[in-house]
DNA sequence: TAGAAATATTCTCCTTTACGGATATACCCT
DNA sequence: AGGGTATATCCGTAAAGGAGAATATTTCTA
């Protein structure tokens, strides 16, 4: 893997709030939208900027595309993984996207319940999903 | 000092390699035209915007203006070139660069000599300096 | 003061990138 | 099959970034 494009992932300010939460845990698209507060198009695209750069990897489950880090990552990416999460653990805006996440995640009924090993207290069945879209 | 400005510095190669010989000791710029084999105007301006971000610091000593990391860097950066060191130990660009560093500064009669404390051997007089662009 | 060397700046061209609207695709449910 | 939801892609636009030629600026030296 070509560090540049460890960086160029890096230098946009979406693409680094999103890495940041996925080094926390994977996510779906409708997370990232609801957490980072842009619309989908935007999350999208940066996300597929991502994978093209093999910094995160997807897996569809049912309807939803959930986004992780990739399974067996480049040493330059952990490096700089382990390194954004130090830098970010007093920067506001990462915090308060840390916040939204598992908030996020308590309202959501999506697939990521189990997901990385850790359920999601509040899990709602899918009925009752369109919460989200009213808060 | 913003963490993105930092990863936009870092996202191209040029400023890459400058970077990472700057983690080593300080140079001055027609060391990076010697080194990275780039022509004035290139080494300058991406000099130029890594100072506009705070990442270099300059000292003029004479004719020479000497570039070096921040006395007193942001946490950010501290990490981040941390991280690029443990990154580049082994590529081969990087470690080719360290090489033709020494060579550069072994050919020198520049201000740098005792710049970070270790005196370079082979330092000329300042008459012999036109020899380096001969070679 | 003239000239040479080191470095910076200006200008122009070209590529990449970020954005959002509209639309397409994939999947689920009935 | 048809409708709804989640996600991706296509389009045009605007801005930023990178390259290099030419030129300007600063400093040293004679």
């Amino acid at each position: 893997m070509k560090l540049i494009q460890v960086y160029k992932c890096l230098c946009d300010e979406t693409r680094l709030r999103i890495l940041h939460l996925l080094s926390h845990r994977p996510l779906c698209v409708c997370h990232f939208q609801e957490i980072l507060h842009a619309p989908q198009v935007k999350i999208s695209k940066h996300l597929a900027y991502l994978r093209e750069h093999a910094l995160v990897e997807t897996r569809r489950e049912g309807a939803w595309i959930i986004y992780a880090l990739p399974a067996r990552p480049a040493p330059e990416l952990t490096a700089n993984m382990k390194c954004l999460q130090d830098c970010c653990r007093e920067k506001a805006v990462f915090t308060a996207d840390l916040r939204r996440m598992a908030k996020a995640l308590a309202n959501c009924g999506g697939p990521l319940g189990d997901d990385c090993g850790r359920p999601i207290s509040g899990l709602l069945k899918k009925s009752a999903r369109r919460s989200r879209s009213g808060g």
